[in-house]
DNA sequence: CTTATTCAGGAACGATTGTTCCGTTTAATC
DNA sequence: GATTAAACGGAACAATCGTTCCTGAATAAG
């Protein structure tokens, strides 16, 4: 039989989370992986094929562990909308004390890559679909449960959440800091629902 | 005397845009911009410098362009709210019929670089505050002449309408082609003002 | 011990990157 | 017509790109 694996892949895939998502698809070199996942070339091309299937993956698995989180938190929720505030203020939170300000890595791969890349493409659709599902199911609770405006249908209400969230990822991106633009952009958010 | 430019210099900082827009910084290459611009690499150095400066003059005129456009718009505007909405909906439209789906020049030079060039971070970030003062002070004079709602500050809801231009051009980005999902953001945008 | 497999390290690949430089052509001024 | 400067095409640059391959050491199971 054969050594065994010294590295853990899910670990390796994490450690290249980090780094296409610090510096993007194409502004991350060979050179860059190797350094940072700590596997010798040889190994990083065996086990992974190549750059662009070792970056699917990549955000393959940050999707679902975003998603995982933000619909566990719904579902167990009792006040939805409380639990919808909470995720933004984290994310705010995220966006202020990330040091090297990383925004989002499916906002940024959408950007970067969704309109050259079918596979990227197809990724970025599925969570854009599923994360409409997931908000929609958990603004149809909160207005059952009379915490949430029926004013707006709740579909309506999920895209707008979807988009304002994606728009305070970029915010992040950017390099804002004043935590005052981000509480504004909530305040106003919450205000509707 | 020399020989007079037979290029126009703000044409060929157009077609910069175009392909710097499309392919973004890392993915535009210098042949790319040789085929694009029609000028030849000796032309194209002398007179813009190198790529990163090409690139940091188109973003600079971009953004020109469009705040020129956005602010005459709403300088001149009687019912500040419906140029808004035509704002929205203008990018709505641009966001469906562009086969290439290429988003906002700034929005995806703010993810792409923003972080890694401190010039590009300057750009938009002059974009931003600019942007954020345009929007403040419409809403201000709409609130004034009874169009939109006092409920909210100023300022709030322009980083709020910011915010929102920001998610749709995300969303262009991605692909979406969908209507509705564009429609449903603006409509959900709109009640709050 | 042998065998099989995976690891690390690094040399090397061709291709492409951004950039520079040279020689020639073109045209506007004197 | 001489001079001057700009634009041109294209060769060439070193550097880096993603990727492949080879060697030798390491370690598991038979």
């Amino acid at each position: 039989m054969a050594r065994t694996k010294e590295f853990n892949e899910d670990q390796a895939l994490d450690k290249a989370i980090e780094i296409f998502w610090h510096k993007g698809y194409n502004g991350t070199s060979a050179q860059d992986l190797v350094t940072h996942l700590g596997l010798s070339r040889s190994s990083l091309y065996d086990t992974f094929g190549d750059k662009q299937k070792l970056f699917s993956k990549s955000l393959q698995r940050y999707q679902q562990q975003n998603q995982d989180a933000v619909k566990e938190l719904l579902d167990k929720s009792e006040n939805v909308k409380e639990t919808l505030h909470a995720i933004f203020k984290q994310a705010v939170i995220e966006s202020l004390e990330d040091r090297i300000t990383k925004g989002c890595f499916m906002v940024n791969s959408s950007v970067e890559l969704a309109m050259h890349d079918e596979e990227i493409a197809k990724i970025v659709k599925s969570n854009s679909q599923t994360m409409e599902e997931v908000f929609t199911n958990a603004v149809k609770k909160g207005q059952e449960a009379g915490h949430i405006s029926k004013q707006q249908d709740a579909r309506v209400l999920a895209r707008f959440i979807f988009n304002n969230y994606s728009g305070i990822r970029v915010l992040a991106r950017t390099g804002e800091r004043d935590k005052q633009v981000y509480d504004d952009i909530v305040k106003a958010v919450f205000s509707l629902l």
